[in-house]
DNA sequence: TTTT
DNA sequence: TTTT
């Protein structure tokens, strides 16, 4: 059947990334990301909206942005979108959708004035190749 | 900040759209989405694995999918992520992300053999504007 | 610096896939695509254009789109922009978009009755992985 | 019939934006934006290689962008493949791949020091509405 | 749980 | 809670 499922999200990062790695010794890095929306509702005032969204980065994306992204820097991710499923303690379902990163580039951290100025825009290393093989060990 | 948001899906219908209406008259229908992808994990085998989405279409493009859709319609979807939050009977905070669809396009009913084969693939009307302006009487 | 280059298209074939092989033996599909819009001008007439495209696909997805795909076909194409650049028999510089496609995606065939019934949406096969290193031997 | 049309692109300005204005005052900016990628060649060798389009915006969003945006610019476009056609002098088809942007996001211009610390990612103001209405006076 |  |  037809299938398909991207997502594209440019943000602040709402904490600094948190890396961990699997058994295997794969990079895993989690990362809070926030979206803000601004827009008219229909009494005509500018309402401010954010999405929170949590992303998760495999591989050697997972360590390049836990080292050089920080709170509040700007990304832009391409990922899809991932149902995270289990069971808690009283032994209910419980799921929570995520959006795992294909990709993420760095687009500068707001406020950082002189290192910044030389390089305003700097981007994370190229994409890794798509680590569909280290799933079986997912660490959530 | 720079901000983008945008989500792109094709995937199945697990039930019928469910449609309602604002107080103000605007109709707003629930989508439920199942993504299914296949993939190969580290031991080489195939692993058929599903993402369930809610997907929420607002306006005339709601109206169209209560009409034309189906629990098993193929569907391709625009729109972004959305972050509903309110607060349960316990004074609990929850949320919950869903895609709001800017654009819903219709892929074809699996096994809708002889009504189907004059029109393998339909489509949705044209996309309603983005009905910002009704989202202040939000019915979740 | 920060760079992004994605193409997401959902059209029908305008003529049968055209298939070659570079002199180290990797496919390459050639595909005329044709997506229509239909929009209302500013004196409120419905108004059709297309808007015709060349797409590349490489690979194992070049071999099953020669293989499953037609002209009328309905697809879609996840890929990015190419600027290919020669030089005429004049010696004048010359250049063309296409889109390189990373994914194609069979939506089925308008028209085919009977044989359609069975599996009226079906699937190309997984994408292959992203062919760069076969970039050097290009056969346009 | 199912279509779709959307191309999401990150790059520079290759040259200042152009504004100009339709007989009935709409405003239209034309951007020239070079996309750089690198990857590695069969050979192992990193390759950087440029895709430049031509990007056209509308109504408010030109003159933001006209305003805001220079040569070396970083932007984030997005919009849909329009395809151009006309007839040269001698009476020979022609025709042209462009970008239309319903969107244009400022991230940034390299090298801009000191005025640049304070909002290092700024953005163009939200998109203006589609303004298909006005595509009987395109003017190229 | 939150960033600008 | 689930579709193919």
């Amino acid at each position: 059947m037809a299938s398909y499922n991207r997502v594209l999200l440019m943000g602040n990062l709402t904490r600094n990334p948190e890396i961990r790695y699997t058994p295997s010794g794969t990079a895993v890095a989690d990362l809070g990301l926030a979206i803000n929306e601004n827009f008219k509702n229909k009494a005509g005032e500018m309402v401010e909206q954010t999405c929170f969204v949590d992303v998760v980065v495999w591989g050697r994306q997972a360590e390049t942005s836990s080292e050089y992204l920080h709170k509040g820097s700007s990304v832009f991710v391409e990922g899809r979108l991932q149902l995270d499923q289990w069971e808690n303690q009283q032994g209910e379902k419980r799921s929570k959708l995520r959006v795992r990163a294909d990709r993420v580039q760095f687009l500068g951290t707001p406020g950082k004035g002189t290192e910044f100025s030389a390089a305003p825009v700097d981007s994370v290393p190229p994409p890794a190749p798509p680590a569909e093989d280290d799933d079986d060990d997912v660490p959530f």
